[in-house]
Order: C-alpha cells, then structure tokens, then sequence
DNA sequence: GGGGATTTGTCCGTATGTATT
DNA sequence: TAATACATACGGACAAATCCC
C-alpha cells in the first residue's frame, strides 16, 4: 500500500486535497467499519505499519489521533501495547450531537421533548404489530429480571433506561434505535455529571410510580391497543421529563465533556 | 497557558492518560463550542501556538488532525495560511451516524422508515399549534418562493427537502430538528454517490404529486387537523421512500465515503 | 520484587511544497 | 518573476510506561 507522498495532483486549483493522515485514517477505519478488522484486534506495531503503508511516523501517528478520537482504536504503551480496533460506539455520535446542540444553546428539556416525540410513536408500533402478545412477553420478562438483578437502588435508573431502549428496539428500527440510543447516552452523561455536584435523591416513590406504568405499558401491548399505549407512553415520558428537569434545575443546559 | 508534559499523576493505575494533543484540541473545542472563537476565526501561527500552550509542533499538528476530522478547523497552507475556525456541522455527526449504520449492516430502507416515523407526528405537531394559521403561512410562502427560485430540474429535490426541514423546523424541537438534518445529509450523501454512478431519473409526474402533497399540509395545517395533518404526511413520507428505494435500486445498503 | 526489553509519547532539526505578495 | 511566510512531511533521539522473567 502507498499513499502519494507528495500529493499526485500537485497544485490542484480549489479542489481541498486531503492530507496523508486523513488517508492513512480512512484506510483503517474502512477495514474497521467493514468487519475486516474486528472487536479487539491489534493492529501492527507502528515500525510495521510505517513500512507497510510507506510513512513516516508522525504522519502514523496523526492519523493514529484522529481514530482515536473516534474511538475507533485505543493505544496502549509498554511490551504488549499497540494499537487496539474497536467497533464505531453511539457515544461518539451522541458526543458530537451535544456538540451541536450545545453550542446552539439548546435545552435539556428539548432533548427529553425530543425522546417523547421518538419514544411515544415507537410504543403504538409495538402494540399494532402482529406478534404484539410476544413481544409483551419479552418486555415483561425483562422487568421481571431486571428486578432481581437490581440490588442497589443506584442501579434502577440504568434498568429503567434499559426498558426504555427494548421499547425502542422491539419497534423493529434501527435508525430510530440508534437516535434513542444517541439520546440516552446524553442523560446518562448529563445526570452524572450533575450527580458529582449535587446529591443524588433516590425517590423511592418515583421509582414506584415508574414500575406501575411500565407493567401498563406491557399490558397495553399485549391487549393491541395502539391508541392507548402511545397515549399512555406519551404521559409516562412527559412525566418523566418533567420530573428529571425539575430535580436538575439549575443545569438547564446541556453540557459537553470532551 | 501550560500541559503536563509529562502526565502529572505518574502512574494512573488503570485510568486512561489522556495524550497531550487530546487535551489540546478539547482546549480549542470547548473555545469552539462555548462561541469564544467564531466561524471564520484564525487560530495563531504553529509557531505562536507552541509557544503559548508549551507543546512541540507534532503535538499540535496531531491536535490539529484530530479538530480537522470534527470540521471545526481547516488549514491552508501559505502566507495568509493557517488553521480558520468552523461552526459545528450536522454533516459530520451524520457520518458518525452512517458508521454506525453501515457496520450493522443497516438498509437505506430503514432510514427512510425512520424519516416518517420521524416526520409525520412533527406535521401532527404543526397543525395542533395554537399559530398553525402563521405556520401554514410559512409554509406557503417557502413553496412560492422556492418555485420561482428553482430554475432547473435538477435542484428541484433539493428545494423539497428544504420544505420537509422547515416543517420539523416549525414543530419547534431542535434536537428534532437536528436528528431530521442528519436524515437528510444520509439522502443526500447515499443519491449524490448513486447520481454518479447511475443515470438521474427526473420524474416529473412525481414532483407534480409531491408538490400537490406540499400544498395539501399546508391546508391541513392552517385548518388545525393534526390528525389528518399527520397521517397526510405519513402517507406522502411513506410514498416518497419507496419511490426512492425502488428507484436507488441496487444500492440498499448505506454507504460511507470516508 | 527488581531488571530488562519492547512499544509508544514527546521532542528537535531539516527539507520540501504551496500560496500570497 | 522572486521573495516570503506558512504548513507538510521526514528522520533521529530520548523519555516514559508496561509487561515478562
């Protein structure tokens, strides 16, 4: 493998040309996003690559930053270090989101309108469906274990959110899966780091409350009735939000890490 | 301003060291994002940047790879050189997303589907608003403006898909908003790349039908029908992504360019 | 537990290409 | 056209971290 050491078009009008890196970048990140390179693989050691793909060093290492900062690989020093590859994460796509959405100044609770107006549809498709009776069945099962796996009160939120995210997925989607996905990351990452600050309050009747309308839900779903079970999600996520806002008031903005 | 050249915690156990040039783009970013810096800024000069900020050329350099890859900085070389600030870009969270999709395999089927399921409530949410009247005058003037704008055929499609950004736009949920953009930039992105490889089919009886479909929301709209408004559309997203599909046959799966 | 080997992290110096004046 | 300023790329060197014996 060779990449043009000095750019093959040489003086190329306006036309952006990219620089090895980059190419050297999507080289790998193609193998990577095609399977050819899987979870866990170690890539060669930089002397290889180096001679392999016909560059320099820093010119590895540029590119080595850039897919790092995708997640995409993780580098490690000593004796076994090297390059690790690791399958594309939605907590990137859902870092550069916030990007956007904090620097246009948006809301939190634009973000949770917006996982009620994604979430409610998703709930009326799950009861419309054919096999709606088995996919009940996998709901409540769900509940069920996740309630004897909990065993700290700290750990309710995740299977909470994990609820939501089956309701998502069982809608047969993956777009839309993805986006929901996208979104819960950006709580989670909002509300811990607002945790650090503040004091986490359990809400032991909340939490009561919650696991009513998520067994209704399951209900719903299984009776078929579609108008009802989006209208019935729809109050639950509204519920929600507006609980979660009012126990974050004063981090109203959302707020990126990187 | 100063790094730790040399990680200040020593041996971090097994917390991830974060690398010089990682904590010098985030530096820059977080300018980026905060709207310290703004679009068309020029950062300083290599020279004047590694002396301010106390790092070596190829740690800036590798900084610079890594807000190049984000779109937030581009670098041109020559006398009035040097890296310009951007604004975040939809585009660039749209392409991690279509990582994501690619690697599981997802079908462009799928992200259409995701586009009505995405769509038609924020037409329903249009109609039900107390302004529905302004709204639909909006609407209306975006078609009027937009038919004596387009002169060729082929920028017709372009100005249809700006009506469905503005009727997502209008429903008032930016992070929506957001979410329907990086749709868009998925079509966008997956028909420019089929345009060149296969012969543009203009359709005319189809825009004639999408245009009447255009004016019929606006009517629905103004009438405050959100639950014809909604199912209007959903008709009209549903119609449009199988003429899409069928007519991209061939190329079922999302594509990624980079 | 300590020493050595391997691999990456950071730095410096230099040469070359490129765009502006 | 020539000079200038800037980024691009290369090679070599040392420091730091990790693992194995």
């Amino acid at each position: 493998m060779v990449f043009p050491a000095h750019n093959v078009l040489g003086t190329t009008g306006t036309v952006r040309v990219p620089k090895t890196a980059e190419l050297v970048a999507s080289h790998i990140r193609q193998q990577i996003i095609r399977g050819q390179l899987k979870e866990g693989d170690a890539l060669p050691a930089e002397t290889v690559l180096m001679a392999q793909l016909g560059i320099s060093r820093p010119t590895l290492r540029e590119a080595f930053r850039i897919l790092e900062s995708e997640a995409l690989i993780s580098v490690r020093r000593g004796v076994h270090g090297g390059a690790r590859v690791h399958v594309p994460s939605e907590e990137v796509a859902a870092r550069y989101a916030a990007f956007i959405l904090r620097y246009r100044g948006v809301a939190m609770a634009d973000v949770y309108a917006a996982r009620t107006i994604l979430e409610a549809p998703a709930a009326g498709m799950l009861a419309s469906r054919s096999n709606s009776v088995t996919l009940a069945k996998r709901l409540e099962r769900y509940l069920t274990e996740s309630e004897t796996a909990t065993e700290t009160a700290s750990e309710r939120p995740w299977a909470a959110a994990g609820f939501h995210q089956l309701v998502v997925e069982l809608a047969g989607n993956q777009t839309l899966t993805l986006f929901s996905t996208m979104l819960e990351s950006l709580f989670e990452a909002h509300n811990s780091k607002y945790i650090r600050e503040h004091d986490p309050q359990p809400t032991e009747q909340h939490a009561r409350r919650g696991e009513r309308a998520h067994y209704k839900l399951v209900e719903l779903v299984r009776a078929g009735d579609a108008v009802e079970a989006e209208a019935h999600w729809r109050r639950h996520l509204s519920e929600l939000s507006r609980e979660m806002i009012r126990s974050t008031e004063g981090a109203t903005v959302i707020d990126v890490l990187g």
